[in-house]
RNA sequence: GUCCCCAUCGUCUAGUGGCCUAGGACAUCGCCCUUUCACGGCGACGGCAUCGGUUCAAAUCCGAUUGGGGACGCCA
C-alpha cells in the first residue's frame, strides 16, 4: 500500500477517442503498477459544450476497455465530488484566498476589448500577455464598474521569475515566468473557474501525487505549478506523454478516421488488442516483445520506458494485433464475440440459440478472422437462402470447367456417402476428380463456388460437411439448372 | 510571430560511447506449405535529418541548422 494517486480527467464534450483512452490507460498501468489509486474525474466545466449523454459514452468506453477507476462515477470515494460541476463550492474557497492575499485580481476588461489587442500584439509580432491594467484599479472605480453592471472575471498574479519542473518524461523543463500572463481562474459570465484554476484545486484536494497526461499540456504545467505555490500546496510530479499522431503527422483527428474508442469496439476490435496496440505506442519493454496480455503490461510496464516522440497511429499493426487476439481466444468465447455481428448483419436472429452450430462455423473459419466483423462475409452463405454469383465469380468457374464436368457425378456420390464425414468427403472427391482426369483443385474451386458464391471460404470439405448432404444438393442442383442464365439461387435453407 | 517539446527503416520501436556491418514488429515484395483465403516457415526491401564539435572511438555527449509537433482563449 502506498498513498501514489493518479487521475484520468476527461471533459465530456464527445466520445473517448484514441489520445484520451491512452492517457487513462498509462494512469491506469502506472496505478497499477505500483498498488496505487486510479482516480476517474470528469471536467464538465464547459457547460455549453459538456453533456451526460458524453460522460456517460466516456464512462462506457472505460469499461469496454476494462480501465476500472478506484474512486469516481459510479464508485464514489472519499474525495468526491468527482464531477468538476458539483465542486464550485470548493473553488470559491480557493478563490477567495487567493484574492484576500493579493494573489489574484479583478478584472473588468471586456472579451472584445482583449481579442482586439491580442490581434494587435500577433500583427506586431510580440506575444501578447495581459497588461495588467485592471490590476490597479481604485476601489472606488471598481466599485463604480460593479454598480453598472459588470461582473468581472478574476485573474491570477504570476509572480516574476521562472518556473520550471521536472519532468517524469523528459527531465527539466523551464519558462520565464513573463511569457506567462495573468490567467482567467474565474469567469466573468458564469462565475465558474477555468480550466487551469480548477485541475490544480481538483488535484490539490484530491491528493493527486502524479499528473500523467498530454504533452500537450507541457504549456499549462508552469501556470499550474505557480497556483500551487501560491496556494501553498504540495507539488505533483508531472509526465507529460507524447501525442498521438495521424497519418499525416498533425493532431488525430476525425478526418484520420475513426478515433474513439466505441466506433473500434463497433468494428470489431477487441478490447485487449486495443490495449495492447495503445500500450506500445509510446512505450516499449524490450527489442522482442509486442503482445503483452494486461497482466504482465501492469507488471512490466514503467515511465522510464515510454518514449519522448509522437507516435503515428497506424491501423493496420493494430489490425494485425486483433487478429492475434482472436487467433488466441478459446473457442466458446470467440464464438460469442462474433455472435453480436452476426446478429448485426441480420444473419442471426437475436433470440436464437444455435450456440452448438455457431460454434462449429466459428472453428472452421480457424484464424482467418481479424476483426470481429469478417465473420459475416467468411460464413454469410451458411445463414443465406440466396446465393448470389457477380460476373468475377463466373469468370473464375468458367477457368475451373474441367471441375464443373464432374459436379453431377461428384454430387451423386457425395450424397450416397456413408458415413459423411470429413475423411469421406475428402477422399470421395479427389477419387471423382482422379476418375475422370480432373485436377482436384478444379473440382474443389467449382464447388466451392457453386456451393457459397465466393472464392475465399473456410476449407470446402468442412463446409460441405457443415452445410449437410441436403443443402448440398439443394445448391448444386439449384445451380445446375440456373447456370449460365442466372445470377442467383435461391434455397429454401431450413426445412420446415 | 512568441514560447515549449521532439527527431533511428513507410509506421511502431530496441539502442544510454566500443557488443551496431543498427535489432525486432507491422506493412510491402518474393519463395515454401496449401483446395481458395488466412495461418505458419524462410528470405528480401528499407533507417541513425544535416553540419560542426568532444573523444582513440558517437545513432548514443555538446552546439547550430533544418524539419515536425504542441501551446499561445473568460475551451478543456
Amino acid at each position: 500500500m502506498n498513498n501514489i494517486r493518479v487521475r484520468f480527467a476527461p471533459s465530456p464534450t464527445g466520445h473517448l477517442h484514441l489520445g484520451g483512452a491512452r492517457t487513462a490507460l498509462f494512469n491506469w498501468l502506472f496505478a497499477r503498477h505500483v498498488g496505487g489509486k486510479f482516480i476517474l474525474r470528469i471536467e464538465d466545466t464547459d457547460v455549453a459544450r459538456s453533456s451526460e449523454a458524453s460522460a456517460k459514452e466516456i464512462i462506457d468506453a472505460m469499461k469496454f476497455l476494462g480501465l476500472n477507476w478506484d474512486e469516481g462515477p459510479e464508485v464514489g470515494g472519499d474525495y468526491g465530488p468527482y464531477y468538476q460541476f458539483e465542486r464550485k463550492d470548493i473553488y470559491a474557497k480557493f478563490i477567495d484566498k487567493l484574492l484576500c492575499e493579493e494573489k489574484a485580481y479583478f478584472c473588468f476588461c471586456k472579451a472584445e476589448e482583449l481579442q482586439a489587442r491580442r490581434e494587435e500584439a500577433q500583427k506586431k509580432g510580440v506575444p501578447f500577455v495581459y497588461d495588467r491594467r485592471c490590476l490597479a484599479l481604485s476601489k472606488e472605480k471598481k466599485d463604480e464598474l460593479r454598480k453598472n453592471g459588470q461582473t468581472p472575471a478574476i485573474r491570477f498574479k504570476i509572480p516574476s521569475g521562472e518556473t520550471s519542473f521536472i519532468d517524469l518524461i523528459r527531465g527539466e523543463i523551464k519558462f520565464k515566468n513573463e511569457d506567462l500572463d495573468d490567467f482567467v481562474i474565474l469567469k466573468s459570465n458564469d462565475q465558474i473557474p477555468t480550466y487551469n484554476f480548477a485541475v490544480v484545486i481538483d488535484d490539490i484536494t484530491m491528493k493527486i501525487t502524479h499528473v500523467l497526461r498530454g504533452d500537450d499540456h507541457i504549456s499549462n504545467t508552469p501556470r499550474q505549478i505557480l497556483l500551487y505555490h501560491a496556494l501553498n500546496a504540495a507539488l505533483p510530479q508531472f509526465g507529460h506523454l507524447p501525442m498521438i499522431l495521424g497519418s499525416d503527422h498533425t493532431r488525430l483527428s476525425k478526418r484520420h478516421g475513426a478515433t474513439a474508442v466505441d466506433e473500434y469496439a463497433e468494428k470489431g476490435y477487441l478490447p485487449d488488442a486495443l490495449i495492447n496496440f495503445l500500450a506500445r505506442l509510446g512505450w516499449s519493454f524490450d527489442e522482442k516483445q509486442e503482445i503483452f496480455s494486461r497482466e504482465e503490461l501492469i507488471e512490466k510496464f514503467s515511465l522510464e520506458r515510454i518514449g519522448k516522440n509522437a507516435a503515428v497511429f497506424n491501423t493496420e499493426k493494430l489490425i494485425w494485433l486483433n487478429g492475434e487476439y482472436i487467433k488466441n481466444a478459446p473457442l466458446p468465447e470467440r464464438t460469442k464475440l462474433v455472435i453480436p455481428f452476426l446478429q448485426k448483419a441480420g444473419l442471426l436472429a437475436k433470440n436464437e440459440d444455435r450456440t452448438e452450430f455457431l460454434q462449429k462455423i466459428v472453428e472452421i473459419v480457424g484464424d482467418r478472422l481479424k476483426l470481429l466483423g469478417d465473420i459475416v462475409p467468411y460464413t454469410d452463405f451458411f445463414f443465406k437462402d440466396r446465393i448470389e454469383y457477380s460476373e468475377d465469380i463466373l469468370k473464375v468457374l468458367e477457368k475451373s470447367k474441367n471441375g464443373l464436368t464432374i459436379i453431377p457425378d461428384t454430387k451423386d456420390a457425395l450424397l450416397q456417402l456413408e458415413p459423411f464425414n470429413l475423411e469421406t468427403i475428402e477422399k470421395t472427391i479427389r477419387d471423382i476428380s482422379e476418375k475422370h482426369n480432373v485436377k482436384p483443385k478444379e473440382t474443389i474451386q467449382a464447388l466451392r463456388i457453386i456451393l457459397t458464391g465466393k472464392t475465399v471460404t473456410p476449407g470446402l470439405f468442412e463446409t460441405i460437411f457443415l452445410l449437410g448432404k441436403d443443402i448440398t444438393r439443394k445448391r448444386i442442383e439449384a445451380f445446375s439448372s440456373a447456370f449460365p442464365n442466372q445470377k442467383t439461387i435461391d434455397i429454401q435453407l431450413h426445412n420446415d
